[in-house]
DNA sequence: CACAACAACCCACAATTACCCACAAAACAA
DNA sequence: TTGTTTTGTGGGTAATTGTGGGTTGTTGTG
């Protein structure tokens, strides 16, 4: 399970250290093996330790292919996910399509998020923050799951 | 499974050198034997490895035979697909009239798709997946099997 | 039968990537 | 503090991969 922020920079090759804390994990659960893709409502790339992303894969894969928001799905999440391992300096590479989506250039969040990682330029999730922040201030409306979670 | 995004390009003979990381994979489940055609909805191409397309090829050839909408999909789909090897050097030569249908030309993106490829041209690619992007932005009315997926 | 068009095979070079090592910076211990 | 270990960063080099094109063989056509 992971969670907590970390501010990472990436390195002109396109590389991220992992922190040293999640290495070990990563590297007995799937040997290092990960894949990454993009969100699709957010400016940002998920990674996946590669047993919690196959039943992902496997489920976006029974869809309907002739529903065209199943294949648009499709095409986006698994047309992006790249398979991808932690170097003997624990870091991973990320692939140059995948940056550029995500706006990745030098500073960037990585951000547990349960059974992924979020990764984010620094910029875009200080605005992005800020704006959710707001919008919690705001809603009087929650849907109704979130009516009776007890924090 | 087959998935992630790659940037490829055409040679002036119409090969594409498939990315090395597929190869053995290839290699491994048919000796590099695939099958490619059309895909009907889009001007792209689908690649699959011979034993995943046979079984497919079979569904299709049980369709009714009276049926209009049958024999327009089996004259489309079966009669575009054409067998294919990669040569020793890991490069597919795409026949000429499905080039010319998927508007491929030199910049191309090989897509892959679960148990198949996609080729795009890259620029219809792009404009497409911008289009996915912004329906997915909008579109609040998913399909009930999208509803409930957690990713 | 001769020719043209195309496909298969081969080789060689260019470009990229993965791997490795070395140092800098930070964290921790004595 | 000072020394020691761990973590983060940079970049060189060798090996792999991508690309181009020449030559030979095959197929179809006039």
């Amino acid at each position: 399970m992971f969670r907590g922020v970390h501010n990472i920079n990436l390195d002109a090759k396109g590389r991220m250290a992992v922190p040293a804390r999640y290495r070990q994990l990563l590297h007995e659960c799937n040997d290092g093996a990960l894949v990454v893709t993009i969100d699709t409502e957010e400016a940002c790339l998920m990674v996946y330790p590669l047993n919690e992303w196959e039943p992902i894969q496997a489920k976006l894969e029974a869809l309907p292919s002739f529903n065209p928001a199943a294949r648009r799905i499709q095409r986006l999440i698994i047309g992006h996910a790249t398979d991808i391992e932690m170097d003997a300096n624990g870091r991973l590479l990320l692939p140059a399509p995948l940056r550029e989506y995500a706006g990745l250039e030098k500073k960037m969040i990585m951000m547990g998020q349960g059974k992924k990682f979020e990764l984010w330029d620094e910029e875009h999730w200080n605005k992005r923050r800020q704006s959710y922040l707001e919008a919690m201030r705001e809603d009087t409306q929650l849907p109704e799951e979130l009516m009776n979670l007890s924090l």
